[in-house]
DNA sequence: TCATTTTTGTAGCGAACGCTACGGATGTAA
DNA sequence: TTACATCCGTAGCGTTCGCTACAAAAATGA
């Protein structure tokens, strides 16, 4: 077994409780201090554990991802590809405004760190956007072949689109916005999505514009 | 006329600089010390201009509205609901994507400060946010009146639903996104637009599908 | 001319920043 | 029990932060 003195703090608790800072303050805005206070843990266990603040800031990072997987593992797993745009843009409207108690609003990989002097802080964020984005284009990729896309769409224009909409929803629920509020841009955003042609002998593969009369 | 020394820099031209500066940096990211630099005064000077750190911020903040105001301006003065909605998307994905070698990618209101130490900072961004739905809501109501929006479409949520797909296009364009890819989820977002039904447009004298074929 | 008013540049204030040296505390291995 | 490895808490490092006191400079009004 390790020898030494062993911790005395679980990583992923002191990291739910970092993440909650950076969130709040944002990357610049958090202090060591005030991360340590609300850690539980003094600055040099901070550094032996992290390294740096931008260690943290990236382990944090790391778990808040871990967090959401499982969200995305539903949101992926459903069984056509609008069912897949719904489910996404309605979870985040659900968690982006409804804090449970725990996370403030808004969504962290958009609040911590759009802008910074530390240009790594905003290229990491973006990475990790980049990776749902990719997440929803391979599977809308895959619907397009399985057939519940039209063979018109574009599933790469459709997960940035979906990104979009989603990261100013966590705009609009940093400032305040409700979840009902929210839910009502996300069901806005999904009248715009294509469907498959309802009978396949027909010929015709253009972008339906038939859900567009909704309102 | 004015006693005492006169000021030897414009004030707008030092509120564009600072611009650039919080725009890049964000509120807490962006230093005095690099402010004065780039606006090219001493700290006195902005002190004795601006009051603080703040008041300055809130000076930029008003005048990147006021640089703005023209373009909605334009985006309002469009003759129909679907016009006015396609204008504003592709004006936003115009100059968040096109720097116009000057301003950095993204936009100010959402890169600036959505999470702050100071409180305000967060606050005054999302009310000059706010003020932008509010005017695009005013002119839906219009548009509804006038019969160029179904009587079902809801104003509100259009507005706010325009500025989360732009606020998330200001995200993809912080991290790289180029015009015409703002541009091809601009036009998913307009594919969802409400139209209102023809019996009605014919009656009422009203084209909205005029200039919908552009994008 | 000279008093008055305001801005300018220099120089530096106290406080907070990110980070770390160090010694005592607490575990394992022999 | 002893030797070793690691962690914890105190205390403080050097730097940068937002901000300002002060006096010279540059305008107006008499």
């Amino acid at each position: 077994m390790r020898t030494g003195r062993p911790r005395s703090f679980c990583t992923d608790t002191v990291l739910d409780r970092a993440l909650t800072v950076f969130w709040r303050h944002g990357y610049e805005g958090a202090s060591i201090a005030e991360l340590t206070a609300t850690m539980g843990i003094n600055a040099p266990s901070l550094y032996a554990a992290f390294g740096s603040k931008e260690g943290l800031f990236r382990a944090t990072l790391k778990r808040y991802d871990d967090r959401r997987k499982v969200f995305m593992d539903e949101v992926l797993a459903a069984t056509n590809a609008k069912t897949v745009a719904r489910l996404f843009l309605e979870g985040v409207a659900g968690f982006a405004a409804d804090t449970n108690g725990r996370d403030p609003p808004g969504c962290f990989s958009v609040q911590s760190g759009l802008s910074c002097t530390e240009q790594d802080i905003p290229e990491a964020l973006a990475k990790y956007r980049a990776g749902k984005e990719r997440l929803l284009r391979e599977r809308f990729e895959r619907a397009r072949k399985e057939g519940d896309l039209p063979k018109s769409a574009a599933p790469l224009a459709l997960a940035r689109y979906l990104m979009a909409v989603a990261n100013g929803m966590c705009v609009q629920a940093s400032a305040g916005s409700s979840t009902r509020e929210l839910l009502a841009t996300a069901k806005l955003a999904l009248a715009a999505w294509p469907v498959a042609d309802e009978a396949k002998s027909k010929r015709r593969n253009v972008r339906p514009r038939a859900t567009a009369a909704r309102a």
